[in-house]
Formats: structure tokens, C-alpha cells, sequence
DNA sequence: GGTGAAAATTTCGAAGG
DNA sequence: CCTTCGAAATTTTCACC
């Protein structure tokens, strides 16, 4: 049982041309292998071993396709943030676990400072909103909620920005 | 030319199929068409018929990897609110130009109330935010910014909750 | 809209430098 | 770690219901 404390590092080396690739497909992951290559400078054995190496590593989480918010009817963003009443370890499980299974929470991050917690979360209208704003107050007790309501996305993307080393 | 101004409607109808292949492909779009096709109860030639014409009506708008924000070295995630000192046209503009192309920005919205817009930045080190911090106020005039840090994420999703109907 | 099968591409893996 | 080559799988098109 001793070769199984060896463990693959937490962050792996990426050199360049792994760097590269990450960064053409997190724009577009409907690309060939072969494609891909050419942009990176390999020919696609290679580089389809890169990429099968980012995934298994875990640094590639998943391919996914992309919809417009508003032509499946989720015209509404809004920015929630969350000052808790209780610090325990308890009723942070039972918050972060009654959000997470959210559908309409996209994202959910505890924060260092004055809020404790913020969501951003995407519904259809403002009675969609009224809904979940009564589901998350009712689900543990809070200090504080405030709504901040988007009027228009200007930048959304999901390729984060791949460090040059 | 009269033709040119018959336009697909904005909002084209979708099934409960088509909702369905929304649902699967935000999850997994490595699968294959016969899969997907399985999934809906379709056989693949009609369910790929249906992905291409969710692509070309804009519902899906891409396909992307998604990438591990820790596994290359960006560790720190902020969310920026941001009031701007003047509301004209002419700043709007600049401002939105700026701010949408820097590369740690990964979302950007102009809001209704007490803060203007609100940004979600990715940085690899307090070193970095800094970095960001005065690109930002140095690109244009802004009455107040606040950064807050995220000490854990604990949900974060692409998938949009396709309504029923 | 849907079916089923053929044609065109792409993925994946073996053999070797 | 890369290259070439080929089998297997998948995507895409086509004729027909």
C-alpha cells in the first residue's frame, strides 16, 4: 500500500504548447485534433496525448456547449450578497449545500470580508426571482440579503486568462 | 431587398427535445450525436439535425473546454463593483471598451441601483490583482471601487436551468 | 419531422526513431 | 516526445417514409 500515498502534483507543468492548447480550446472545443495541432505546431498523435493528458490530469474539467441566456427565456441576472447570522461549521453545510442544489444559483463563492457570501444567479423574471429569494431565506437564517440586478451583460466568457509561465 | 428584413424571431420556439438536447449538451458536449440522441429518444440523424439548427439559430452559441482555474495557477477570484464619476455616452463607451478587454475580466454587467457595474475578475496573486486594480482606475474616471475576495468557491456552473416551458 | 444506411472525417492506438 | 500509418468510431449526407 506505500505506492499509494504517490500522488500526481497538484499543479503539473504546463509548457507552452500545452498552454496554447488550453487556450484554443477553451474558445472552441468543436476543433479536430488534427486542426488544433496545426494552431499548436504538432501533428494530432501528439497532441491528442496532450489533451487526453490535460483531462486526465483534470486541468481540461469538461467540454460543454454554451446558450444564450435570453433565447431560452433567462433574461434576468442578479448579483446576491449574503451576510450570514451564524458562523458555525454546522450551518455553513446546511447554506452551502441548500444553494448549491439551486439550479438558478451559477455561481456561489464564500468571500473574505464585510459579505460573507456572494451568488449570481440567472432567472426567467422578476417573479422567477421572487421564488428563489424566498427559497434561499427560507432555507437557513441570514443577517442580510441584498439584490443588485444587472441591466446588461458587456463581457461574459468562460477561457480564463492562460499565464505565460 | 424586401426579403432582407424577414428575420428568424428572436425567440424561436423550442420543444420539449430540444430543451432536452440543451440540457445534456451544457453537461457533456463530448458526447456523441448517437448518444445524445439516445438521451431524447431520438435516432441520430434528426437529433443532429436538431444541434445544427440550435447552432445556427444562435441558441448554442459555442463549444468550449472548461479549465481549472487553481490547476493553472490563477488562485484568486474578485468580484469589483464599480460607480462611475460620469454617466455620459462618450464614458460608457470607453469605459466598456477598457474593461472588456482585459483578460482577467471573466464578467462584466451594467446594474441598476447603488453600484453601476460589477465585474468578476481572475488574477493568479495579490501581486496580479494589484496589477489589475490600477489598469482599471487608471482607464478611465470612477467615483468608487470595491473589491471583494473570494476565500472558496464552492459552486460554480456553464449550464443555464432550461425552463420547462 | 423521422428512419436507415452509405460516404466522409476524425479519433485513437500500434510500431518505430 | 514526435512521426507515420491504419482500424474503429463518429459525423454528415442522402434517398425515402
Amino acid at each position: 500500500m506505500s505506492d499509494a500515498a504517490i500522488q500526481i502534483p497538484e499543479n503539473r507543468r504546463l509548457d507552452a504548447i500545452d498552454r496554447k492548447i488550453l487556450t484554443v480550446l477553451q474558445e472552441d472545443a468543436s476543433l479536430s485534433v488534427a486542426e488544433i495541432g496545426d494552431r499548436v505546431g504538432l501533428s494530432s498523435t501528439p497532441c491528442w496525448k496532450r489533451i487526453q493528458r490535460l483531462e486526465a490530469d483534470g486541468v481540461i474539467l469538461r467540454r460543454v456547449a454554451l446558450v444564450d441566456q435570453n433565447k431560452i427565456g433567462l433574461g434576468i441576472s442578479v448579483f446576491v450578497s449574503v451576510e450570514s447570522a451564524d458562523h458555525s461549521e454546522a450551518w455553513l453545510r446546511k447554506f452551502a449545500d441548500a444553494v448549491s442544489a439551486m439550479p438558478e444559483v451559477m455561481e456561489f463563492y464564500r468571500m473574505a470580508g464585510d459579505v460573507d457570501y456572494m451568488l449570481r444567479v440567472v432567472v426567467a423574471d422578476m417573479q422567477a426571482y421572487d421564488v428563489f429569494y424566498k427559497k434561499l431565506i427560507s432555507a437557513v437564517p441570514l443577517k442580510n440579503v441584498t439584490s443588485r440586478f444587472a441591466m446588461e451583460k458587456i463581457k461574459s466568457v468562460t477561457a480564463l486568462p492562460v499565464p505565460a509561465a
